[in-house]
DNA sequence: AAGTGGTCTAGACCACCAT
DNA sequence: TGGTGGTCTAGACCACTTA
């Protein structure tokens, strides 16, 4: 490892540089990374510093072991939605895959605020729309996205609509960006009239806000979000300390 | 180690006979467990295995490592509250300490649902009480909380009024019960005329309404509480993946 | 200076997976 | 059978705290 920076221990400079592999697409999402034995040897430092590095991207759930096959670069699918980035649950305390619905597609500008919190210009070029959540049928949230145009270049309604996979997934095998952690801040809110409509509610209606940024390696926000949901039948676990959360 | 069950690895019976020495207080809060090298020689083990024992509790916040000083049982003070277990944040983004105020004490019956959160029998007595939260003097935040009594033997209003530190740390110290992980539920709710009128707000506001569970070692459930929010400049911050939550 | 946790190494052995 | 991660050990040296 060069060492100029120091006072940074050694396992930090491998995590660093594994982040910065990953980041660059070196290894894909999906594949597997060179043994720790061989990463060991390419950075010149021991296995146990290697295990030290990897541990901590396990940790924040960038990379997943597999006893005896490797480990692999953590992909997005619907288990990892549903464990880690989708904290809706019924009152009964059952998680359901959400069925997205796309309701409007569009493009914009981003204003100050948006701005700020993506790390880009105002005025900058972002895409909006909105996306309609089922849980078992019933419409529960609302999303409205934003995204900078400039990561997601021809991303249009149709691909949106069309997709298969989860959102995240989209945005991983098309456009190479991991979404590796988000921030949310919740808060309560009253249905307005189209919100309304949408949910099959009344205006006025108690409906829990969410409003969630996205990041990306290093804390690059890729991604805001708010999410307007409908907490008759349903409600938002936090469940911090279990498990790394 | 006693090796009876088999299966599970070394360092994980550590870690039980270690959680299992702080539930019955062989170290108590604020006090140094023994150094590295005295717990290895106890456990007939190398550092290394109790190393990776103590980081799975120090990840958990049930330890805190000072280089140096020596390894500590986590205590309950105004810095860990605000880090890990009161997510109410101004919409700029700081967090304050938040000003209780009791509003009512009362002894009663768990009813069916408290019980079986508490894990204890339907009918048993617990102990209930309100308190308003103020942040920066205002009326922010409304909780009512409900105990097991047989946990809190001589729990009064006056204990609870006269107490100069947070409520954790009442629990940690006067009844040698540590609060160790919470699960939250959050939906969004209509303030009644009670709520309305104690957080200075109309009837019919939306609040953001939390149902917490404490729990201790061993995932013991020992207190539940239900906040009413009133988010008009506050939020419920949700960083998950950063730094173990 | 002595004691603590923090880092790093080297190697043995085990459990699991693919072939 | 060979390769992978998972556990456990033993020891060296460093950084920090306390006295």
């Amino acid at each position: 490892m060069s060492t100029e920076l120091a006072a940074a221990p050694l396992y930090r400079e491998v995590k660093a540089a594994l982040v910065a592999g990953l980041a660059a697409r070196e290894w894909a999402p999906g594949e597997a990374l060179p043994s720790e034995a061989r990463l060991a040897e390419r950075f010149g430092v021991s296995i146990g510093t290697i295990r030290k590095a990897v541990d901590e991207l396990v940790a924040e759930r960038v990379l997943v072991r597999q006893q005896g096959r490797g480990t692999f670069v953590a992909t997005h699918g619907p288990r990892r939605l549903l464990f880690h980035f989708f904290h809706i649950v019924r009152d009964d305390g059952e998680k359901e895959l959400p069925e997205p619905e796309l309701l409007a597609f569009e493009r914009g500008r981003a204003d100050a605020a948006e701005a700020a919190r993506l790390a880009i210009g105002a005025g900058d070029r972002v895409l909006r729309f909105r996306n309609l959540l089922r849980l078992g049928g019933e419409p529960v949230v609302l999303d409205a996205i934003v995204l900078p145009q400039a990561l997601f270049p021809d991303l249009t309604a149709k691909v949106l609509r069309e997709r298969e996979e989860t959102i995240y997934a989209l945005y991983q095998t098309r456009y190479g960006i991991d979404v590796v952690r988000t921030v949310e801040r919740l808060k309560a809110a009253l249905a307005d009239r189209a919100a309304a409509r949408v949910l099959g509610l009344g205006t006025g209606a108690p409906l829990l806000r969410i409003d969630r940024t996205a990041l990306t390696y290093h804390d690059r926000p890729v991604e805001l979000r708010t999410s307007l949901v409908n907490t008759a039948h349903h409600g938002y676990l936090a469940d911090f300390g279990k498990s790394g959360a």
